[in-house]
DNA sequence: TATTTATGGTACTGCTCAGTACCATCATTG
DNA sequence: CAATGATGGTACTGAGCAGTACCATAAATA
């Protein structure tokens, strides 16, 4: 039951069959992934095109000539670009945050704790591989505030908050004084950022050698315990 | 002596004086500006826009509907859009930067001087404007690092060797201690602009109260004066 | 093996937008 | 006041790209 009344309906087709496959991923063969992996394939491609690049979301056209597939597949998975942004961006956060806060809090002595903890911030997120991340997400918090805010939370903020109660212990234990914990903590991540997060995202400057990381940080450190000492 | 070979020579022009003087900086007639104020109404339009909608460079039919003109000037004043972005990010640049430097450094006091420089920086840079401004640079800097760089060395660049230059002094009268005032300097600025700023770019956070500023702030140089000073 | 079903592939559509051509018109200058 | 030059306005062109239609074909199923 073929209706042919369509103008093009019997045009002739280039056959791609030739070397079509540019996928990667996918072992030389590979036709025909069923469902689940066909999404996996278009994501990881995403993904990777992304942070390679360290630009937002790809053209579709990009992202299926390394994924193979075809248009139609990004619809039926993803059911366009803005629902492909939302899963890559959920992908990319998903890499990037638990490497943030692994291992945090177990430390019982403060500086160590502190140290850990920044040491933890610096080498993920100023890593090229968590810049370019970092500034995919940024640039996608000009289309999508609404993803900015769970990636902030997810991130620095549950950051913060995990920073604040190691803080709240030290205080507790009479290592510390401040006021307000929140804050202290607020200032912390700052110092640690200090400007060389800003000029790693603008590409000011190149990735952070060893020495210059641990410079920094440990002059942060310094300054903040000795800014909390008891008098 | 017109040669009417053209397809379309002699078509239909929608006569748009009606009421085509959409632009709001000219006293409601003001055609045929010369030179001169037609680059300065362009680059005023591209400016405001911008920054009213914290998105990078608009569309050039939105800058003209707003400032008059037509393509043809843009191309005639800046050579087109880049040259516009050029002008546009400089245009920026030069507004908010000096603001950000104006008066550091009249202070004797240290606490004062830092004071002074924190509350230029959030106030400048936390603002309205400020932010939108920011979020324009950022954005920009995905395209064109250079730029990125220009700004950040007048900017954040110049703000770090500043108040670095003051810690020098507040060591050299033994006011402070510590080993390298360029790094101190990098920790205070990044304390300043702690997670705030970066909430504030990614519009997470309203713009802050008077109250909110002056707690971060006077924590911030706490813990830094406290952080430094002589044993 | 034949039929159905879902996935791959390609072209087409429509939109946005930068860049360009060229006409119309205002302003200047002799 | 007429000729000339510069500026405003509009449409056209072409590129890039998201979304859609529909054909072809591989896999599943009977």
């Amino acid at each position: 039951m073929r209706h042919d009344n369509r103008p093009d309906a019997g045009r002739a087709r280039k056959s791609k069959n030739e070397s079509g496959q540019t996928a990667e991923s996918a072992p030389s063969k590979a036709r025909r992934l069923k469902h689940g992996e066909r999404r996996d394939a278009l994501l990881r491609a995403a993904k990777e095109l992304s942070v390679e690049r360290g630009f937002a979301v790809p053209s579709l056209e990009a992202i299926i000539e390394r994924a193979g597939g075809s248009r139609r597949s990004i619809y039926t998975e993803f059911g366009g670009k803005e629902g492909l942004r939302n899963a890559l961006l959920a992908e990319i956060s998903d890499e990037i945050l638990p490497a943030l806060h692994t291992g945090i809090g177990q430390d019982t002595d403060l500086r160590a704790a502190l140290t850990r903890f920044a040491h933890k911030f610096v080498s993920t997120l100023m890593s090229e591989r968590g810049i370019n991340m970092s500034r995919i997400i940024m640039q996608d918090s000009f289309v999508s505030p609404a993803r900015a805010k769970s990636f902030f939370a997810r991130g620095p903020g549950e950051g913060a908050k995990l920073l604040a109660s190691i803080l709240e212990a030290a205080r507790a234990r009479g290592e510390i004084e401040t006021k307000d914990c929140a804050l202290a903590a607020n200032c912390f991540i700052g110092m640690v950022r200090g400007n060389l997060y800003l000029e790693r995202v603008l590409r000011i400057r190149p990735p952070l050698a060893e020495a210059e990381i641990d410079a920094h940080i440990g002059a942060a450190v310094d300054i903040f315990l000795d800014g909390l000492r008891p008098r």
